[in-house]
DNA sequence: GTCTATAGTTGGATAGAC
DNA sequence: GTCTATCCAACTATAGAC
């Protein structure tokens, strides 16, 4: 009992299976044969779908920024600061809390921001996936000067820099943040740190 | 002919010739087989000297942070700022050259940053490179620590926070930086915002 | 002690079945 | 169009030669 299913509907359960695998044991775990285990299908069905086992790499790649671009959108969000509370703390406050807040959905998924680095580092290297690690940045990006435009209006200020350039300093910091993290799981630290270069964003406002 | 040589010698060309093999096109594409043919010698040979792909695998690591630490020591260092140029320039001045310093001998080795990276989420993933990463970024944090440290004494200055907070804080922002360029290659803007991190740590600094 | 020839495993891709 | 049985290449590790 062979269960026929059209090809875009396999191409997703193991676009799934495979992201599974590498987020429990790494990219370099993902073969042909396990991803095809782990879907429970059989071996060459894979090769079947994706041609080439680059071709599935690609294929997850692009759902990993599909999922962080959709993410995005689902979350309420660490800017839904009231507008009183947004006077009280000040641009300074409202800032710590978008980092914070950022960072809590890094810290919920440890597992997840590996692989993120895993896949930057792999498409580095492999000729295939140049565009993948821009469109990564693109669109976290794109998130982060979102994020940080409405902290802005909340706390009635305005940035007297290009939002792009706050929003990449922002990302750096958590770039950096997350990857030191990622070893030494000092989460007090690494908030401490980026509480710090909430403060250097602050100083890129000025009242509305 | 066979060119018997001293296992001891073997194993650190065997680890020159995994570490060029990696650099050049990723840690995924170090085998046995590859670092044997790099280097010339046999298959079997490279089993010999380490017993398995693992351990060769955490003596590159190991050579990696080796060679982490060595370079700090031969470079002049872009703290050699002058006595006099440090009074005109001020602190603000003198951390933004440190951290251009910095900079600079990064943006010289893409190849080996990257490197660097793969082989941090590798120790990430495997069991047997679990100190690997810490003693990364304890070395790489032991150099930013003495090369703040030293800036702050050239400008007349003390640190008004613990020197680890200080060079973690840059240490994130490099590694933050880094990753960000390895994908778009904006010199500019990468050393823009380390001016920005610069004007951060100068904050934390008060007149001896 | 140093090295090689070879075994045995695991991998990706494809010709062809249904 | 969907899927599988099979092939062949590449890998690691070891038994044994020198």
């Amino acid at each position: 009992m062979r269960a026929y299913r059209p090809i875009a509907d396999r191409r997703r359960q193991l676009v799934e299976a495979g992201l599974a695998i590498a987020e429990r044991d790494g990219v370099a775990a993902v073969t042909v044969r396990r991803v095809a285990g782990e879907a429970g299908v059989s071996l060459g069905l894979v090769s079947y779908c994706f041609g080439s086992k680059e071709e599935l790499i690609l294929a997850m790649a692009t759902r990993i920024v599909e999922e962080l671009a959709e993410h995005s959108g689902s979350e309420p969000g660490p800017d839904s600061t009231g507008d009183e509370i947004a006077r009280i703390v000040g641009i300074g406050g409202v800032l710590r809390g978008v980092l914070a807040g950022m960072w809590a959905q890094i810290e919920r998924t440890p597992r997840r921001q590996l692989l993120t680095y895993e896949i930057t580092t792999l498409a580095l290297r492999e000729s295939g996936l140049e565009d993948v690690a821009r469109r990564q940045y693109q669109v976290t990006l794109g998130i982060a000067s979102a994020v940080l435009d409405r902290a802005a209006r909340t706390a009635g200020v305005t940035w007297t820099r290009e939002l792009d350039e706050v929003a990449s300093i922002a990302m750096m910091a958590l770039d950096g943040a997350t990857l030191r993290w990622l070893v030494d799981h000092d989460s007090e630290s690494a908030l401490a740190r980026l509480g710090d270069v909430a403060d250097l964003l602050s100083t890129m406002t000025s009242p509305a």
